[in-house]
RNA sequence: GGAUGGGUUCCCGAGUGGCCAAAGGGGGCAGACUGUAAAUCUGUUAGCGACGCUUUCGAAGGUUCGAAUCCUUCUCCAUCCA
Protein backbone atom coordinates (compact mmCIF):
# COMPACT_ATOMS: atom_id res chain seq x y z
CA UNK A 1 0.00 0.00 0.00
CA UNK A 2 1.28 3.64 -1.72
CA UNK A 3 -0.11 6.49 -0.23
CA UNK A 4 -2.74 5.86 3.00
CA UNK A 5 -6.17 6.18 1.31
CA UNK A 6 -7.58 7.97 4.13
CA UNK A 7 -5.17 10.45 2.86
CA UNK A 8 -6.56 10.56 -0.91
CA UNK A 9 -10.23 10.69 0.18
CA UNK A 10 -9.13 13.28 2.40
CA UNK A 11 -7.86 15.13 -0.31
CA UNK A 12 -9.76 14.79 -2.59
CA UNK A 13 -12.57 16.48 -0.59
CA UNK A 14 -14.46 13.03 0.79
CA UNK A 15 -14.53 12.82 3.96
CA UNK A 16 -16.84 14.86 6.21
CA UNK A 17 -16.84 13.20 9.40
CA UNK A 18 -15.23 10.22 11.05
CA UNK A 19 -16.21 8.42 14.52
CA UNK A 20 -12.43 7.77 15.43
CA UNK A 21 -8.89 9.10 14.71
CA UNK A 22 -7.66 5.94 14.64
CA UNK A 23 -9.45 5.01 11.09
CA UNK A 24 -6.74 6.69 9.48
CA UNK A 25 -3.83 4.60 11.27
CA UNK A 26 -6.12 1.60 10.42
CA UNK A 27 -6.83 1.73 7.27
CA UNK A 28 -2.71 3.06 6.75
CA UNK A 29 -1.41 -0.55 8.19
CA UNK A 30 -4.31 -3.69 7.21
CA UNK A 31 -6.45 -4.26 4.33
CA UNK A 32 -9.82 -3.48 5.71
CA UNK A 33 -13.20 -4.90 5.10
CA UNK A 34 -15.96 -1.79 4.69
CA UNK A 35 -19.25 -1.90 4.11
CA UNK A 36 -21.80 0.86 1.93
CA UNK A 37 -25.39 -0.08 1.73
CA UNK A 38 -28.05 1.30 -0.92
CA UNK A 39 -31.13 0.85 -0.79
CA UNK A 40 -33.37 -0.44 -3.80
CA UNK A 41 -35.69 2.43 -4.38
CA UNK A 42 -35.10 2.33 -7.67
CA UNK A 43 -34.29 0.28 -11.16
CA UNK A 44 -30.81 2.04 -11.45
CA UNK A 45 -28.66 3.79 -9.25
CA UNK A 46 -28.13 7.47 -9.36
CA UNK A 47 -25.49 10.40 -9.84
CA UNK A 48 -25.75 11.01 -5.91
CA UNK A 49 -24.72 6.95 -5.63
CA UNK A 50 -21.68 7.60 -7.73
CA UNK A 51 -19.96 9.58 -5.15
CA UNK A 52 -20.17 6.44 -2.91
CA UNK A 53 -19.01 4.70 -5.33
CA UNK A 54 -16.21 6.49 -6.18
CA UNK A 55 -15.06 6.30 -2.81
CA UNK A 56 -15.55 2.42 -3.19
CA UNK A 57 -13.27 2.21 -5.85
CA UNK A 58 -10.40 4.25 -4.20
CA UNK A 59 -10.61 1.96 -1.36
CA UNK A 60 -10.54 -0.88 -3.55
CA UNK A 61 -7.70 0.30 -5.28
CA UNK A 62 -5.32 0.53 -1.78
CA UNK A 63 -6.41 -2.93 -0.93
CA UNK A 64 -9.51 -2.54 1.17
CA UNK A 65 -12.03 -4.86 0.50
CA UNK A 66 -15.61 -3.64 -0.18
CA UNK A 67 -19.05 -5.23 0.90
CA UNK A 68 -22.04 -3.83 -1.44
CA UNK A 69 -25.12 -3.99 0.72
CA UNK A 70 -27.87 -4.05 -1.33
CA UNK A 71 -30.62 -2.74 1.00
CA UNK A 72 -33.47 -5.34 0.37
CA UNK A 73 -35.04 -5.74 3.85
CA UNK A 74 -33.93 -2.29 4.93
CA UNK A 75 -36.00 -0.84 1.62
CA UNK A 76 -39.52 -2.59 2.92
CA UNK A 77 -39.14 -0.12 5.77
CA UNK A 78 -37.63 3.38 4.11
CA UNK A 79 -34.85 5.31 5.52
CA UNK A 80 -36.57 8.51 6.89
CA UNK A 81 -33.73 10.47 7.00
CA UNK A 82 -33.61 13.76 5.41
CA UNK A 83 -37.40 12.96 4.12
CA UNK A 84 -40.38 15.08 5.14
CA UNK A 85 -43.07 12.31 4.21
CA UNK A 86 -43.35 8.50 4.81
CA UNK A 87 -42.22 7.17 1.29
CA UNK A 88 -44.81 4.70 -0.28
CA UNK A 89 -44.72 1.00 0.64
CA UNK A 90 -42.92 -0.92 -2.06
CA UNK A 91 -43.98 -4.81 -3.10
CA UNK A 92 -41.09 -7.21 -2.73
CA UNK A 93 -40.87 -8.28 -6.31
CA UNK A 94 -40.11 -4.39 -7.34
CA UNK A 95 -37.67 -4.29 -4.30
CA UNK A 96 -35.69 -7.37 -5.62
CA UNK A 97 -36.01 -6.39 -9.11
CA UNK A 98 -33.95 -3.32 -8.29
CA UNK A 99 -31.46 -4.75 -6.19
CA UNK A 100 -31.07 -6.49 -9.14
CA UNK A 101 -30.57 -3.93 -11.27
CA UNK A 102 -28.14 -2.25 -8.88
CA UNK A 103 -25.93 -5.44 -9.20
CA UNK A 104 -25.05 -5.61 -12.49
CA UNK A 105 -24.10 -1.66 -12.18
CA UNK A 106 -22.22 -1.80 -9.24
CA UNK A 107 -20.30 -4.72 -10.69
CA UNK A 108 -19.11 -2.07 -13.61
CA UNK A 109 -17.20 -0.14 -11.06
CA UNK A 110 -15.87 -2.85 -8.27
CA UNK A 111 -14.26 -5.63 -8.58
CA UNK A 112 -16.34 -8.64 -7.38
CA UNK A 113 -13.85 -11.70 -8.90
CA UNK A 114 -12.17 -13.66 -6.54
CA UNK A 115 -13.18 -12.24 -3.26
CA UNK A 116 -11.95 -9.02 -3.99
CA UNK A 117 -15.33 -7.34 -2.87
CA UNK A 118 -18.25 -9.06 -1.42
CA UNK A 119 -22.08 -8.37 -2.35
CA UNK A 120 -24.51 -9.00 0.04
CA UNK A 121 -28.08 -8.41 0.93
CA UNK A 122 -29.99 -7.71 4.42
CA UNK A 123 -32.93 -9.11 2.98
CA UNK A 124 -31.46 -12.21 3.71
CA UNK A 125 -31.22 -11.96 7.41
CA UNK A 126 -34.04 -9.16 7.84
CA UNK A 127 -36.84 -10.84 6.30
CA UNK A 128 -36.69 -13.40 8.61
CA UNK A 129 -36.14 -12.20 11.97
CA UNK A 130 -37.95 -13.23 14.86
CA UNK A 131 -39.48 -10.08 16.58
CA UNK A 132 -39.28 -10.63 20.11
CA UNK A 133 -35.91 -12.04 20.02
CA UNK A 134 -34.68 -9.44 17.95
CA UNK A 135 -35.93 -6.81 20.49
CA UNK A 136 -34.50 -8.95 23.25
CA UNK A 137 -30.98 -8.80 21.57
CA UNK A 138 -30.93 -5.69 19.65
CA UNK A 139 -33.72 -3.45 20.63
CA UNK A 140 -32.11 -3.69 24.42
CA UNK A 141 -28.95 -1.76 23.26
CA UNK A 142 -30.58 1.40 22.20
CA UNK A 143 -31.85 4.16 24.03
CA UNK A 144 -35.50 6.27 22.70
CA UNK A 145 -33.75 8.91 24.30
CA UNK A 146 -30.52 8.97 22.78
CA UNK A 147 -32.19 7.97 19.18
CA UNK A 148 -34.86 10.82 19.82
CA UNK A 149 -31.89 13.59 19.90
CA UNK A 150 -30.26 12.63 16.31
CA UNK A 151 -30.29 14.96 14.34
CA UNK A 152 -31.94 12.82 10.97
CA UNK A 153 -35.36 12.61 13.00
CA UNK A 154 -35.54 16.60 13.99
CA UNK A 155 -37.24 17.38 10.75
CA UNK A 156 -39.58 14.41 11.47
CA UNK A 157 -40.46 15.72 15.03
CA UNK A 158 -42.88 18.11 13.52
CA UNK A 159 -43.83 16.37 10.85
CA UNK A 160 -45.24 13.06 12.65
CA UNK A 161 -42.85 10.01 12.60
CA UNK A 162 -43.85 6.52 12.70
CA UNK A 163 -42.62 3.75 14.78
CA UNK A 164 -42.55 1.53 11.58
CA UNK A 165 -39.58 4.28 10.23
CA UNK A 166 -38.35 4.53 13.75
CA UNK A 167 -36.82 0.93 13.28
CA UNK A 168 -35.02 1.86 10.57
CA UNK A 169 -31.73 2.54 12.38
CA UNK A 170 -31.97 -0.26 14.32
CA UNK A 171 -31.60 -2.13 10.98
CA UNK A 172 -29.54 -0.63 9.73
CA UNK A 173 -27.30 -1.05 13.05
CA UNK A 174 -27.88 -5.04 12.78
CA UNK A 175 -26.70 -5.09 9.29
CA UNK A 176 -23.75 -3.46 10.69
CA UNK A 177 -23.61 -6.24 13.46
CA UNK A 178 -24.49 -9.47 10.97
CA UNK A 179 -21.50 -7.87 8.36
CA UNK A 180 -19.07 -7.66 11.33
CA UNK A 181 -19.72 -11.27 12.21
CA UNK A 182 -20.34 -12.58 8.60
CA UNK A 183 -16.80 -10.99 7.22
CA UNK A 184 -15.20 -9.28 9.77
CA UNK A 185 -16.65 -6.43 8.33
CA UNK A 186 -15.04 -3.26 11.20
CA UNK A 187 -15.84 0.05 8.90
CA UNK A 188 -18.92 1.51 7.13
CA UNK A 189 -19.15 4.14 4.89
CA UNK A 190 -21.75 6.47 3.45
CA UNK A 191 -23.20 9.94 2.62
CA UNK A 192 -23.41 12.34 6.00
CA UNK A 193 -27.00 11.99 5.86
CA UNK A 194 -26.32 8.26 6.89
CA UNK A 195 -24.21 9.52 10.40
CA UNK A 196 -26.95 8.68 12.99
CA UNK A 197 -27.38 5.35 11.18
CA UNK A 198 -23.75 4.23 11.25
CA UNK A 199 -23.13 5.48 14.63
CA UNK A 200 -25.68 3.17 15.89
CA UNK A 201 -24.30 0.38 14.29
CA UNK A 202 -20.95 1.49 15.46
CA UNK A 203 -22.40 1.39 18.87
CA UNK A 204 -24.15 -1.75 18.83
CA UNK A 205 -20.88 -3.71 17.72
CA UNK A 206 -19.10 -2.66 20.42
CA UNK A 207 -21.22 -3.16 22.99
CA UNK A 208 -22.46 -6.65 21.47
CA UNK A 209 -19.22 -8.21 20.76
CA UNK A 210 -16.88 -5.77 22.66
CA UNK A 211 -15.33 -4.61 19.24
CA UNK A 212 -14.29 -1.73 17.74
CA UNK A 213 -15.71 -0.64 14.71
CA UNK A 214 -15.93 2.60 12.73
CA UNK A 215 -18.09 4.92 10.96
CA UNK A 216 -17.13 7.58 7.91
CA UNK A 217 -19.14 9.32 5.77
CA UNK A 218 -18.71 11.44 3.05
CA UNK A 219 -19.67 15.26 1.84
CA UNK A 220 -22.92 14.78 0.16
CA UNK A 221 -23.49 16.91 -3.23
CA UNK A 222 -25.15 19.41 -3.38
CA UNK A 223 -25.64 23.04 -5.23
CA UNK A 224 -24.48 26.27 -4.12
CA UNK A 225 -28.10 26.74 -2.57
CA UNK A 226 -27.14 23.73 -0.95
CA UNK A 227 -30.21 21.56 -2.78
CA UNK A 228 -28.87 18.03 -3.81
CA UNK A 229 -27.38 17.58 -6.69
CA UNK A 230 -28.74 15.01 -9.46
CA UNK A 231 -31.81 16.04 -10.23
CA UNK A 232 -32.82 17.51 -13.23
CA UNK A 233 -36.49 18.43 -14.44
CA UNK A 234 -37.24 15.51 -15.59
CA UNK A 235 -35.78 13.34 -12.36
CA UNK A 236 -32.90 12.24 -11.04
CA UNK A 237 -29.74 11.87 -13.08
CA UNK A 238 -29.70 7.92 -14.12
CA UNK A 239 -26.80 5.38 -14.09
CA UNK A 240 -28.58 3.51 -16.57
CA UNK A 241 -27.97 4.91 -20.30
CA UNK A 242 -31.25 3.71 -20.61
CA UNK A 243 -32.79 5.96 -18.29
CA UNK A 244 -30.18 9.21 -19.09
CA UNK A 245 -28.37 9.03 -22.24
CA UNK A 246 -24.57 9.44 -21.89
CA UNK A 247 -25.29 12.60 -23.78
CA UNK A 248 -27.42 13.83 -21.28
CA UNK A 249 -25.76 12.38 -18.67
CA UNK A 250 -22.43 14.41 -20.05
CA UNK A 251 -24.48 17.69 -21.02
CA UNK A 252 -25.56 17.73 -16.62
CA UNK A 253 -21.78 17.92 -15.35
CA UNK A 254 -21.05 20.13 -18.22
CA UNK A 255 -23.92 22.52 -16.80
CA UNK A 256 -22.56 22.81 -13.52
CA UNK A 257 -22.11 25.61 -11.72
CA UNK A 258 -18.27 27.06 -11.62
CA UNK A 259 -18.04 27.05 -8.20
CA UNK A 260 -18.67 23.76 -7.86
CA UNK A 261 -16.19 22.66 -10.55
CA UNK A 262 -12.85 22.25 -8.50
CA UNK A 263 -14.81 19.98 -5.94
CA UNK A 264 -16.69 17.23 -8.55
CA UNK A 265 -13.26 16.94 -10.39
CA UNK A 266 -11.73 15.94 -6.77
CA UNK A 267 -15.07 13.56 -6.10
CA UNK A 268 -16.58 12.29 -9.32
CA UNK A 269 -13.13 11.80 -11.33
CA UNK A 270 -9.39 10.06 -11.20
CA UNK A 271 -7.57 12.95 -12.24
CA UNK A 272 -4.85 13.82 -9.93
CA UNK A 273 -5.06 16.36 -7.58
CA UNK A 274 -2.51 18.88 -9.06
CA UNK A 275 -4.40 18.96 -12.39
CA UNK A 276 -7.83 19.16 -10.02
CA UNK A 277 -6.77 22.57 -8.65
CA UNK A 278 -5.31 23.74 -11.94
CA UNK A 279 -8.51 23.11 -13.39
CA UNK A 280 -10.36 24.17 -10.85
CA UNK A 281 -8.46 27.71 -10.42
CA UNK A 282 -9.46 28.59 -14.54
CA UNK A 283 -11.42 31.81 -14.61
CA UNK A 284 -14.42 33.21 -16.33
CA UNK A 285 -15.29 31.86 -19.62
CA UNK A 286 -12.08 29.39 -19.02
CA UNK A 287 -13.19 27.33 -17.02
CA UNK A 288 -15.79 25.84 -19.53
CA UNK A 289 -12.51 23.91 -20.67
CA UNK A 290 -12.41 22.48 -17.01
CA UNK A 291 -16.11 21.81 -17.15
CA UNK A 292 -15.83 20.45 -20.76
CA UNK A 293 -12.77 17.76 -18.73
CA UNK A 294 -15.27 17.03 -15.61
CA UNK A 295 -18.13 15.80 -18.20
CA UNK A 296 -15.81 13.69 -19.98
CA UNK A 297 -13.88 11.88 -17.15
CA UNK A 298 -17.50 11.05 -15.45
CA UNK A 299 -18.69 9.92 -18.28
CA UNK A 300 -15.98 8.30 -19.07
CA UNK A 301 -15.93 6.41 -15.93
CA UNK A 302 -19.94 5.63 -16.11
CA UNK A 303 -20.01 5.05 -19.81
CA UNK A 304 -16.89 3.89 -21.14
CA UNK A 305 -14.62 5.92 -23.40
CA UNK A 306 -16.15 5.39 -26.16
CA UNK A 307 -19.72 7.08 -25.15
CA UNK A 308 -17.83 9.79 -23.69
CA UNK A 309 -16.08 10.92 -26.53
CA UNK A 310 -19.24 10.61 -28.84
CA UNK A 311 -21.48 12.77 -26.15
CA UNK A 312 -18.32 15.07 -26.27
CA UNK A 313 -18.31 15.61 -29.92
CA UNK A 314 -22.11 15.87 -30.42
CA UNK A 315 -22.13 18.50 -27.42
CA UNK A 316 -19.15 20.31 -29.51
CA UNK A 317 -20.70 20.53 -32.56
CA UNK A 318 -23.92 21.66 -31.43
CA UNK A 319 -22.50 24.17 -29.27
CA UNK A 320 -19.75 25.14 -31.52
CA UNK A 321 -21.99 25.84 -34.12
CA UNK A 322 -21.63 22.91 -36.77
CA UNK A 323 -24.34 20.79 -37.44
CA UNK A 324 -23.10 17.96 -37.60
CA UNK A 325 -24.33 15.77 -34.95
CA UNK A 326 -24.51 12.02 -34.75
CA UNK A 327 -24.54 10.87 -31.36
CA UNK A 328 -27.53 13.85 -30.15
CA UNK A 329 -30.88 12.44 -29.26
CA UNK A 330 -32.27 11.26 -32.38
CA UNK A 331 -36.15 10.22 -33.03
CA UNK A 332 -37.09 8.50 -36.38
CA UNK A 333 -40.19 8.33 -38.20
CA UNK A 334 -41.25 5.79 -41.49
CA UNK A 335 -40.61 7.68 -44.75
CA UNK A 336 -44.27 7.97 -45.40
CA UNK A 337 -45.10 9.68 -42.28
CA UNK A 338 -42.80 12.55 -43.08
CA UNK A 339 -44.36 12.80 -46.73
CA UNK A 340 -47.43 13.46 -45.70
CA UNK A 341 -46.07 16.17 -42.87
CA UNK A 342 -45.57 16.14 -39.10
CA UNK A 343 -46.78 18.99 -36.75
CA UNK A 344 -43.94 20.21 -34.85
CA UNK A 345 -45.91 20.07 -31.64
CA UNK A 346 -45.88 16.15 -32.15
CA UNK A 347 -42.56 15.97 -32.78
CA UNK A 348 -42.06 17.95 -29.42
CA UNK A 349 -44.29 16.02 -27.88
CA UNK A 350 -42.80 12.91 -29.18
CA UNK A 351 -39.07 13.29 -28.24
CA UNK A 352 -40.40 14.65 -24.65
CA UNK A 353 -39.03 17.72 -25.05
CA UNK A 354 -42.47 18.73 -23.74
CA UNK A 355 -44.86 17.53 -21.39
CA UNK A 356 -47.57 18.15 -23.36
CA UNK A 357 -49.09 19.55 -26.50
CA UNK A 358 -49.98 23.00 -24.06
CA UNK A 359 -46.63 22.92 -22.92
CA UNK A 360 -44.97 22.58 -26.56
CA UNK A 361 -47.06 25.68 -27.87
CA UNK A 362 -46.71 28.15 -25.26
CA UNK A 363 -42.90 27.69 -25.61
CA UNK A 364 -42.97 27.65 -29.45
CA UNK A 365 -45.20 31.28 -29.05
CA UNK A 366 -42.46 32.26 -26.43
CA UNK A 367 -39.66 32.01 -29.46
CA UNK A 368 -38.12 29.01 -27.75
CA UNK A 369 -38.01 26.56 -30.80
CA UNK A 370 -35.84 26.55 -33.72
CA UNK A 371 -35.96 23.78 -36.11
CA UNK A 372 -32.46 23.66 -38.47
CA UNK A 373 -31.60 27.07 -36.89
CA UNK A 374 -34.54 28.93 -37.98
CA UNK A 375 -37.06 30.32 -35.29
CA UNK A 376 -40.44 28.92 -35.69
CA UNK A 377 -43.05 31.22 -34.25
CA UNK A 378 -46.57 29.74 -36.03
CA UNK A 379 -46.86 26.29 -33.67
CA UNK A 380 -49.27 24.56 -36.22
CA UNK A 381 -46.36 24.27 -38.54
CA UNK A 382 -46.39 21.52 -40.41
CA UNK A 383 -42.61 19.60 -41.24
CA UNK A 384 -42.19 17.54 -44.28
CA UNK A 385 -39.34 15.80 -46.20
CA UNK A 386 -38.99 19.00 -48.49
CA UNK A 387 -37.83 20.64 -44.95
CA UNK A 388 -34.86 18.65 -44.39
CA UNK A 389 -31.32 19.95 -43.92
CA UNK A 390 -27.90 18.64 -45.96
CA UNK A 391 -27.63 15.80 -43.69
CA UNK A 392 -31.36 14.38 -44.21
CA UNK A 393 -32.72 15.53 -40.97
CA UNK A 394 -34.67 17.92 -38.56
CA UNK A 395 -32.94 19.44 -36.11
CA UNK A 396 -35.08 21.13 -33.47
CA UNK A 397 -33.33 23.19 -30.72
CA UNK A 398 -35.70 23.80 -27.42
CA UNK A 399 -33.83 26.87 -25.47
CA UNK A 400 -30.65 27.37 -25.26
CA UNK A 401 -29.55 23.72 -25.00
CA UNK A 402 -31.89 20.91 -25.68
CA UNK A 403 -31.17 19.14 -28.84
CA UNK A 404 -33.51 16.57 -30.70
CA UNK A 405 -33.22 15.07 -34.35
CA UNK A 406 -35.45 13.73 -36.02
CA UNK A 407 -34.99 11.31 -38.81
CA UNK A 408 -37.31 9.18 -41.97
CA UNK A 409 -36.61 5.95 -41.61
C1' G B 1 -61.06 6.34 23.05
C1' G B 2 -62.30 12.10 23.67
C1' A B 3 -61.57 17.33 22.21
C1' U B 4 -59.66 20.77 18.74
C1' G B 5 -57.37 22.17 14.21
C1' G B 6 -56.33 20.50 9.47
C1' G B 7 -55.81 17.68 4.06
C1' U B 8 -55.88 23.23 -1.91
C1' U B 9 -52.35 22.73 -8.30
C1' C B 10 -44.87 20.11 -8.83
C1' C B 11 -43.73 22.05 -3.35
C1' C B 12 -44.99 25.68 0.55
C1' G B 13 -49.24 28.39 1.33
C1' A B 14 -53.83 32.07 0.63
C1' G B 15 -58.87 31.42 -0.48
C1' U B 16 -65.22 30.21 3.81
C1' G B 17 -71.32 30.50 -2.20
C1' G B 18 -70.66 33.23 -8.25
C1' C B 19 -65.53 38.22 -10.14
C1' C B 20 -61.67 30.72 -9.11
C1' A B 21 -57.96 26.97 -13.49
C1' A B 22 -57.83 29.26 -7.90
C1' A B 23 -53.45 35.15 -4.60
C1' G B 24 -48.25 35.05 -3.04
C1' G B 25 -43.55 32.55 -2.67
C1' G B 26 -40.34 28.44 -4.18
C1' G B 27 -39.13 25.28 -8.10
C1' G B 28 -39.52 24.36 -13.56
C1' C B 29 -39.71 26.19 -18.62
C1' A B 30 -38.94 30.23 -22.21
C1' G B 31 -37.04 35.37 -23.52
C1' A B 32 -33.14 39.42 -22.53
C1' C B 33 -28.02 39.73 -20.63
C1' U B 34 -23.82 36.00 -20.70
C1' G B 35 -19.38 31.75 -20.91
C1' U B 36 -23.72 25.70 -22.47
C1' A B 37 -22.03 29.25 -15.32
C1' A B 38 -24.12 32.37 -11.43
C1' A B 39 -26.90 36.75 -10.36
C1' U B 40 -30.67 40.03 -12.34
C1' C B 41 -35.03 41.54 -15.20
C1' U B 42 -39.51 39.84 -18.22
C1' G B 43 -43.06 36.23 -19.65
C1' U B 44 -45.10 31.54 -18.53
C1' U B 45 -46.40 27.26 -15.42
C1' A B 46 -53.99 21.56 -15.46
C1' G B 47 -55.47 19.41 -20.30
C1' C B 48 -57.50 19.79 -25.24
C1' G B 49 -59.38 20.09 -31.99
C1' A B 50 -58.15 26.95 -27.60
C1' C B 51 -61.22 34.25 -27.14
C1' G B 52 -64.35 28.11 -26.34
C1' C B 53 -64.62 23.26 -23.99
C1' U B 54 -63.17 19.27 -20.34
C1' U B 55 -60.98 17.65 -15.63
C1' U B 56 -58.92 19.55 -10.69
C1' C B 57 -58.94 21.92 -4.05
C1' G B 58 -58.43 14.07 0.84
C1' A B 59 -63.01 10.24 -0.81
C1' A B 60 -68.18 9.39 -1.62
C1' G B 61 -72.90 11.44 -1.43
C1' G B 62 -76.30 15.82 -0.66
C1' U B 63 -78.21 21.21 -0.64
C1' U B 64 -78.15 25.15 -4.56
C1' C B 65 -79.54 28.25 -10.80
C1' G B 66 -74.25 27.96 -9.14
C1' A B 67 -69.64 24.57 -4.39
C1' A B 68 -62.50 24.52 -3.05
C1' U B 69 -66.12 27.16 0.02
C1' C B 70 -72.52 24.91 3.11
C1' C B 71 -74.53 19.77 5.06
C1' U B 72 -73.77 14.18 5.85
C1' U B 73 -70.75 9.91 6.10
C1' C B 74 -65.92 8.01 5.46
C1' U B 75 -60.64 8.49 5.49
C1' C B 76 -55.80 10.40 6.66
C1' C B 77 -52.63 13.88 9.56
C1' A B 78 -51.24 17.22 13.71
C1' U B 79 -51.92 19.07 18.77
C1' C B 80 -53.88 18.43 23.65
C1' C B 81 -56.46 15.08 27.12
C1' A B 82 -57.07 9.85 28.62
Amino acid sequence: MSTNVYDILQERGFIEQCTHEEVRELLGKESVTFYIGFDATADSLTAGHFLTVMAMMHMQRAGHKPIALLGGGTTMIGDPTGKSDMRTLMTKETIQHNADCFQRQLAKFIDFEDGNAILSNNADWLLDLNYVEFLREIGIHFSVNKMLTADCYKQRMEKGLTFFEFNYMLMQSYDFWKLNKLYGCSLQLGGNDQWSNILGGVDLIRRKEQKPAFGLTFKLLTTSEGIKMGKTMKGAVWLDPNKTSPYEFYQYWRNIEDVKVEECLGLLTFLPMDEVRRLGALKDAEINIAKEVLAYEITKIVHGEEEAAKAQEAARALFGGGMKSDDMPTTTYPAAKFAEGIDLITLMCDAKMATSRSDARRTIQQGGVTVNEVKIEDFDRVFTDQDFDADGALLVRKGKKAYHRFMAE
